[in-house]
DNA sequence: CGTAAAACTTAGGATATCCTTAACTATTGT
DNA sequence: ACAATAGTTAAGGATATCCTAAGTTTTACG
């Protein structure tokens, strides 16, 4: 496990503040989202994540090792250091406090604050991020119901199931849904399929069939690719928290 | 006046949506801004007022013409094309809406909105824009007494002076303050110099002197570089429009 | 265990933006 | 008319990011 380390005298530890382009923290954002398993994250997984050449990916990936935001092995995929899970964290941060600013302070439509956040979130200062966030409460979760971590870098992903993972006859909670494709936000928004929402799995039709909901007095059906970007937990009930 | 066109087959006529790089929309905005007195304006004060070289300047100048921004004769100054200025206006919009929204919503410090506005301005989508400015009831200014232009381009000026171009005596209302230097803000904010306020000038000292003010109760004085930037109109009781 | 497929890297370059210095040219003021 | 001022072109450099083509390493598996 011989370090990298070329001729380059210093290593410019990244000045923490900012100094970060947006591609970069775009590839920051995708080893973190990649590499959550705490595995080596692959170059083709990224590459395919940001839709770029693999060669492409091979060269960015050594001049982030070489400012220290991850570390990286030829051939072994990299891992991100402290200092890049932190910055990685950051972003997500800024995304995650634009998406929820945008939907609760200025009634963005869920479907489209992702495009506005992808954005911003690269010329946003962190004090205005903060302020966003105190103005409407400091959220947990941004409006997919994806988690948005602390000032400091600490979140908490629980784990969870898809919907159609589940057999018939579970009732669930809607926890989070998948924020980037905004036709599918609008379908999910006007099944009322948002986070929050309570769902009972009434049938599963066998060979990528059908999946019957219901939900409230509805009852809907929906494919099982869609429900596969649905995310739920098991109801429990909210004044008797479990144990 | 042989136009420029050389191989190049087409004109590229701005998309008028975006793509627009942020340093070009700030030559646009310095070249609005320069260029308010109607004349056509000097690359050499272009350049000042960007801190760049004169010879930077020639050269986007020409792709700005190339582009249809602006119209451009060697050695005879710019002047913005409608297009060139729809674009300026658009991004003062930006600037002036996202300074406003945060101050207002977001109560962010008068003296540092600037920055963060500059950037952002380059980010924002003009829906967001929009949004932001409905939120907070559509200000015709920006905290520092700017105008802000409307959606579709029309900004209304007034004619203002400074307040080290006036005598002893008059009463006024400061309008309008520079608003790029966050420590000048600062001071003018502890007196309280800020647009709306009422001031009487109680007497100039000539040769660079001291200008004293009465701001409701307090009397104080400030150097004419100072006053210089401070914009102010003569009072006209409220209840009694002019006329 | 050997080899083909898959994964990955290096080499070499293209592109896009924007900026600079140096040297030259045009305009202007006296 | 001519010096000072303003502005231009030429030539090129810095960043930053991406790509294709060709080669290398790892992995899967018969």
């Amino acid at each position: 496990m011989r370090s990298q380390r070329r001729g380059v005298a210093i290593a410019e530890e990244a000045t923490e503040s900012d100094s970060l382009t947006g591609p970069v923290e775009d590839y920051l954002k995708a080893i973190y989202a990649l590499g959550s398993s705490g595995a080596a994250v692959a170059t083709n997984d990224i590459a395919g994540r940001l839709a770029l050449a693999p060669a492409s990916v091979s060269g960015m990936v050594r001049r982030l090792a070489e400012q220290g935001l991850l570390s990286y092995e030829p051939y072994r995929g990299v891992r991100l250091t402290d200092t890049g899970r932190r910055a990685a964290l950051r972003t997500l941060r800024r995304h995650r406090v634009i998406e929820s600013y945008l939907s609760t302070a200025l009634h963005y439509p869920w479907d489209r604050v992702h495009k506005e956040a992808e954005r911003l979130e690269h010329a946003a200062s962190d004090e205005l991020v903060d302020r966003m966030a105190a103005a409407i409460g400091e959220p947990a979760t941004d409006p997919h119901g994806a988690p948005i971590p602390s000032r400091d870098g600490v979140m908490d992903e629980k784990e969870l199931v898809s919907l159609d993972e589940l057999a018939a006859g579970h009732g669930v909670r809607v926890v989070r849904v998948s924020d980037d494709n905004p036709e599918m936000l609008r379908y999910l928004g006007e099944l009322s399929i948002t986070p929050g929402a309570e769902v009972l799995i009434v049938s599963k039709a066998p060979f990528g069939g059908p999946i019957s909901l219901r939900i409230g007095r509805e009852v809907l059906s929906i494919g099982p690719e869609l429900a596969a970007q649905v995310m739920v937990e098991p109801i429990v009930d909210a004044d008797a928290p479990a144990h």
